[in-house]
DNA sequence: ACAGTATATAAGCATATGCCTATATACGCA
DNA sequence: TGCGTATATAGGCATATGCTTATATACTGT
């Protein structure tokens, strides 16, 4: 019988700190299904883009979000090849898709897409 | 096709954050297996009695644990009727088992037998 | 009623967090 | 090179958090 994957509970607790926030939470759902720039993240939270990369740059410090420069741009993306990748995306399948935000930038013409 | 249960993510946050306090995450790991009083956390956590009380009044307030006078103890444990205890559960599922502590416990003569 | 034990609450304090504004850096294009 | 856009960093500030000590409350047993 196998034993089930575990994760350090310092480590988790870590992680859990970080997706307590509303902001990096939605954040994580939605780059689970979509690279996103800044820019896109400051229209769809009303946030300022300092608060945005403060957030991002959290998620990145601690390897849960990768990011790629393409042109002026710096794509965000779900680090799937974390270590305790499994449970964070476990923790993200609990929650309500968030294409809705997505839907409405692109229907404001927002929507970065990279030429 | 059954749609997997979510839960909204503004409620996802407030859990995550609570549980992203490692005493609290520890916490509900070992209720999940054990009812404990407050005392018993105290000499597992080597932490005041205030603070061990704090942060069970946080997770009660928040539904987690619900408590149970037996004598001059209240024994706390998880509340599985909690909306989200699914959720609750999966993320608890991926933590290593804390049995240790209680075992330590009961070796000092410290586990509290409400007879 | 009183002493001892268990727990809760109050108040205070140091540090962490999440935001802001201002500014610096990096890239693309004319 | 210089301008516009995208992003990052610095510094400041209000609030939240996690702990402490002191004190109040609740129950048990004599």
């Amino acid at each position: 019988m196998k034993t089930p994957v575990t994760i350090d509970l310092q480590r988790a607790s870590r992680l859990l700190k970080l997706l307590g926030d509303p902001t990096r939470l939605t954040m994580m759902k939605l780059l689970k299904s979509h690279e996103c720039c800044v820019c896109e993240f400051v229209e769809i939270f009303k946030m300022s883009q300092p608060a945005i990369s403060q957030h991002l740059r959290k998620l990145r410090d601690i390897g849960l979000v990768k990011e790629e420069r393409k042109g002026q741009w710096i794509f965000f993306s779900v680090n799937e090849s974390h270590e305790d990748y499994p449970f964070i995306e476990s923790i993200l399948g609990h929650l309500p898709d968030q294409n809705e935000s997505i839907v409405e930038l692109e229907s404001q013409g927002l929507r970065v897409c990279c030429k």
